[in-house]
DNA sequence: ATGCTTGCAAACAGTTTGCATCTAA
DNA sequence: TTAGATGCAAACTGTTTGCAAGCAT
């Protein structure tokens, strides 16, 4: 049987937070927004239940260089992450569930499926200039 | 023109140890296997080299949930994790170039690139029998 | 000689955990 | 009532950095 779940004031703050915003906001990102209706709030209040909305699949997160991304999107899609500023938006790309099979009859693993992130420079960044790169 | 780079016996020992072993180790990996030749060189070394080999592109670096794994491996390929074990492995599937210019012109970030990690259980593991996942 | 490199220790970022207290069910 | 959840502080992991001494060029 399940873990049992219980519907706490912070718990639903969390939940709501991630599902307020699709840029893609990281832990800390969340515990500011939440700290604004709740002063009370830990970090480790938000980490935890960001971890169990996961599980949950309530939300899904993306690993991010720098430190993992939450997501409301539930489905599996690529992401583009700015070099410059860290911005990360969804990529337009469809997610290729046959890549998996494919993986998994070449390499004997087991393969659960797959994240992609690419990398470049965001339109903003692109404008504001980049003096030597 | 181009910064100066010295050649000293840390430098190189730290190359010689990446480009030994093809099961893309951590930075700790790597600090453990020099450290056999030299008992003396320290961590801020290795992690010092090991971002400056990978400046110079004489190395990669996998971003895999848990740290970075270094590769000796120059071309762009795609990789599998185990997440039982943390084992990393090249993925059997050629890297798909024209999804960076699809993302680009979807998006309009200028992409440079990008990075897939599959994800699943290894051979291993999977003898290794998963009692309940 | 010059200045890139090293080793050490301390700092750092992101995240997790132990524990006493609190609270949803 | 009681087991899950919280807040706090401390611990932890992976990595970077300041600094004085060292060494490649």
């Amino acid at each position: 049987m399940t873990v049992q779940r219980r519907n706490t004031k912070q718990r639903t703050l969390v939940l709501d937070a991630v599902r307020s915003r699709n840029d893609h906001p990281t832990a800390e990102d969340i515990y500011l927004d939440v700290r604004r209706q709740d002063d009370k709030i830990s970090r480790a209040t938000v980490y935890r239940n960001l971890r169990l909305l996961e599980d949950t699949h309530a939300i899904t997160c993306v690993k991010a260089p720098g430190g993992d991304r939450f997501d409301l999107r539930l489905d599996a899609h690529a992401h583009v992450v700015c070099t410059e500023c860290g911005a990360v938006i969804d990529a337009t790309l469809p997610y290729d569930e046959s890549a998996d099979d494919a993986v998994a009859t070449g390499t004997g693993y087991a393969v659960t499926g797959h994240s992609t992130i690419f990398t470049g420079i965001c339109p903003n960044c692109q404008r504001a200039g980049n003096p030597e790169q």
